[in-house]
DNA sequence: ATGGTTGCTTAGCAA
């Protein structure tokens, strides 16, 4: 069982990049990130001829999430049914073979203390109590996406250079902690607890070849998906090449009977 | 140095 989330920066210029992860990784399930389309728009039929349905929530230009899964996935969410946030595609759930994922892209926040960054943190509250409300963390749960939020100093290539600035200030890690807190582990910190893998390179100032670089694209799993993780790794050579993303995408291995599993303490209502 | 690049849309915004 194999998940990767990617931040593709428009679904249309990365399909060729796309259909070439999905046969070098084989994943089972995929959740991507600003997609920059609406559903009309969205390649349906070349993915289901690679062997994967998708569920979309789409967006004129803008932000864009999508669930993709060689099993028929079931909608459960587009949104949080509120709709002083759901006018941004910004979050998408499904429901595969038992397994809860949810895929979201956390608003950027474009400059500590502006409108757009008041608007970061309370998308990330209104996240948190979605979780804390309509999510059962006992079950097999993964939240993946781009958070746009590097969580320590040693997600960012130079902590100095980063202190208080967009994706680095400490609300923004504060607000990513308190959904951490609910008991959704960072996958790739549990198999690699130290050292660099950034996940995004800005597309100036020729950040790539200089690796400076955040990692703000998680694999966040409950107790239950902890336990059957194999493996965790970033695919740094996606951002390498002709027309990249800006971000790489991030893979994790769990053994299997991840399916099966139950919860031991059904959630008491 | 208020820069730089990419994508969507077509000059300006968002990232």
């Amino acid at each position: 069982m194999k998940v990767v989330t990617w931040n593709v920066n428009s679904i249309n210029v990365r399909l060729d990049r796309l259909t070439k992860l999905l046969k070098r990784e084989d994943p089972d399930v995929v959740c991507l990130q600003e997609l920059k389309c609406t559903e009309d728009k969205f390649p349906f039929e070349a993915l289901r001829e690679k062997g994967f349905e998708s569920l979309v929530w789409g967006q004129k230009t803008y932000n864009g999430v999508a669930i993709l899964s060689k099993t028929k996935p079931s909608k459960v969410w587009k949104g949080f049914n509120d709709a002083s946030f759901d006018n941004e595609a910004r979050m998408i759930g499904a429901q595969i073979d038992g397994l809860t994922v949810i895929c979201v892209y956390v608003p950027n926040g474009q400059e500590v203390g502006s409108d757009k960054y008041r608007y970061k943190l309370k998308w990330f509250e209104k996240l948190r109590l979605f979780l804390h409300e309509e999510v059962d963390l006992n079950l097999p749960v993964l939240l993946c996406g781009d958070f746009n939020v590097a969580p320590t100093d040693q997600d960012v290539y130079d902590p100095k250079v980063w202190r208080d600035q967009i994706l680095f200030s400490e609300p923004e890690k504060d607000a990513l902690r308190k959904i951490t807190d609910l008991g959704l582990q960072d996958l790739y910190r549990a198999i690699h607890p130290e050292g660099e893998a950034f996940t995004w390179w800005d597309y100036r100032n020729i950040s790539f070849p200089k690796n400076h670089g955040l990692r703000i694209d998680f694999i966040l799993g409950s107790p239950l998906s902890v336990t059957l993780v194999e493996d965790a790794y970033v695919d740094r050579n996606e951002r390498k090449g002709s027309q990249p993303s800006d971000h790489a995408p991030v893979v994790c291995l769990f053994k299997e009977g991840f399916h099966q599993k139950k919860a031991r303490h059904p959630q008491a209502q």
